[in-house]
DNA sequence: CGGAGATGGTTTGTATTACCAACGACCTCC
DNA sequence: GGAGGTCGTTGGTAATACAAACCATCTCCG
């Protein structure tokens, strides 16, 4: 059963952490006027352009929810819709180059916060977390 | 600047699944009519009895948030409020019995799935994983 | 002592986030 | 060329979040 507590430890210690950096980008979204779910989109929307159901499916949301949410962006001009030209009925959503440079911004301000704490790795170190870390974000999960 | 590199592309990791995590959470949260700021809450006090204004700082929220959040919670009966006997001023904020056994719960449905993402690590990566986590972890950050 | 100022938490008011149910537009497939 | 399914929005309600104003309590200095 030692192999269970590994496995506990190391999700505790990953839930910990995952509420610390939840914390951290909640404060760099508020001093943006940004939420912390609002954050959650531009992260999807850096390298993908999905749909309004997806966008919803990934964050785990309704897509009720979603309309609003990107209405308040889209009326900042952050992101934008466009009707898919395959299949009337679905919706794009995708970010405006307004949006990719504050998204590029906030990413610079959490890496200038959350950065202390890894430069604390040797870089080996570094790279062995980075590989260990990869496989927990394959698509299947 | 490779080191540089290396630090964005942990970062970068990191975050993502920090999100995916959140997803996770999020959804066991609403399966049990938690919010995942409720869950965050209950995360802290596992192991704590801070006071209201510790807690929203520890979440990086509003006192006044926390207000309505712990009357909520209050209200179901899985946490609860003392005065403070050393200062009459101050709220302390702790699990019941109740909370505890919740919380137990919903780290157990969290590590059901969670946990086969982990278990495609070996044991010695999740250890060295886990070494590896606890210095971002440390209280200073 | 005794009050002035600071601190802790709640209350009030408003915007955002989130769900569900119902709807209108569009697609699919027979 | 419909019937039924899918996609996104709208309307209604509750929870979440902030800011400002408030009362109670504590601190500390005269």
């Amino acid at each position: 059963m030692t192999s269970e507590d590994s496995v506990d430890a190391l999700l505790d210690a990953l839930v910990r952490y995952t509420f610390q950096v939840t914390g951290v980008l909640t404060r760099i979204g508020a001093a943006n006027d940004l939420s912390l779910t609002q954050l959650r989109v531009f992260g999807i929307l850096r390298d993908r352009r999905p749909r309004v159901t997806e966008l919803a499916a990934y964050l785990g949301l309704d897509k009720s929810t979603m309309s609003g949410l990107i209405d308040r962006a889209e009326r900042r001009g952050l992101l934008a819709r466009e009707k898919n030209p395959n299949d009337g009925r679905v919706v794009d959503v995708f970010l405006t180059p307004a949006g990719h440079e504050l998204t590029q911004r906030l990413y610079g301000e959490a890496r200038a916060i959350l950065a202390p704490d890894l430069d604390r790795l040797r870089p080996d170190q570094r790279e062995q977390l980075l590989a260990l870390m990869r496989p927990l974000l394959e698509p299947d999960s």
